[in-house]
DNA sequence: CGCAATTGATTGACATTATCAACCAAGTTG
DNA sequence: CAACTTGGTTGATAATGTCAATCAATTGCG
């Protein structure tokens, strides 16, 4: 009700409660992700999964790649993906193209965990989406993505904007 | 894109990248943000400014009433809470019903920061939402909280006939 | 009333996530 | 070759999230 309460001019359009609701699915299926995983002992952090999974799917996945495609740190990256190396469900690979660069790929306890995970995952969304229909998530899915399009594309172009240059 | 990789089985139905497109558009707002909140020189954190806001526009706001809005543990309420009032954001008042507690309220200057984190929230809000119009905007709103509800309304279903494929 | 259980708030400890800056080695360009 | 860029690593630190224990005020109930 935070959102019921922001008096939002003239217009009827609860725009402000956008912020609201974003965060708190967000959090919600965070959370439902962490407690699923935590309860099928897996363990591994979520993060780490989204870059297990990250490996699991992108072909010639280095590190580089990962962190431009979920938009994250790289220093983060690389932290969780020794971890993944630690924990041996992912395995490196010189890349013959880049010796600066390592080509990364899921072991093979690495890629039984992806399937394990992909269940969670599979559980989770279908719980989060029950009395939607597909029409409605797709359209959610389209309508978030206009929305990362929007603030990706048209930056503030501040003094420090080095890390995209795209 | 993670997600585009994401061999989904049989249908159309692009089930998994959901959970990609959340994650994504939730980040790229909180950076957005963030930045914004950065560039403007106002030198709160992103949750500071979320608490400050419940504290602004909820009557008869208590620390535990904020924990169970934002659906977050107490100890961080507590803590944000106690940085708010070192920053002289908000002030507590005794509260008349129970001893307890206390209720909380913006400060004169919490007031005046809340205008300005509103209109940068407004103007994030609006860049992300440029091509959307506002009956886009409410029906996305709609599906976020209806997804946040059945993952909060349900603990965790038995595992098999969740998902029959469509 | 007296006392156990509950509740609002706080604190400590810790795990996870995010960001920044410095750095190295390999590659690229002039 | 020198200057610069790029992929990756490391250190430091901020921010966020979670759990357990604690304390004081309140409530429920015999």
């Amino acid at each position: 009700m935070v959102d019921n309460v922001n008096q939002n001019s003239s217009q009827g359009m609860p725009i402000n409660s956008l912020s609201d609701a974003l965060q708190k699915v967000t959090h919600a299926y965070r959370s439902a992700m962490a407690q699923a995983i935590r309860e099928a002992e897996v363990p591994l952090p979520v993060t780490h999964v989204r870059v297990l999974k990250a490996v699991s799917y992108m072909p010639d996945c280095t590190a580089n790649a990962i962190a431009q495609r979920m938009r994250r740190d790289k220093a983060q990256i690389t932290r969780v993906l020794n971890e993944l190396l630690a924990s041996r469900l992912i395995n490196k690979r010189g890349n013959p193209a880049d010796r600066r660069s390592q080509l990364l790929e899921p072991s093979i306890a690495g890629t039984a965990m992806m399937q394990r995970i992909k269940q969670l995952e599979q559980q989770t969304l279908a719980r989060m989406t029950r009395d939607l229909n597909p029409d409605e998530v797709e359209l959610f899915i389209c309508l978030a993505r206009r929305m990362t399009d929007n603030l990706d594309a048209s930056p503030v172009q501040p003094l420090n904007s080095l890390e995209n240059p795209v």
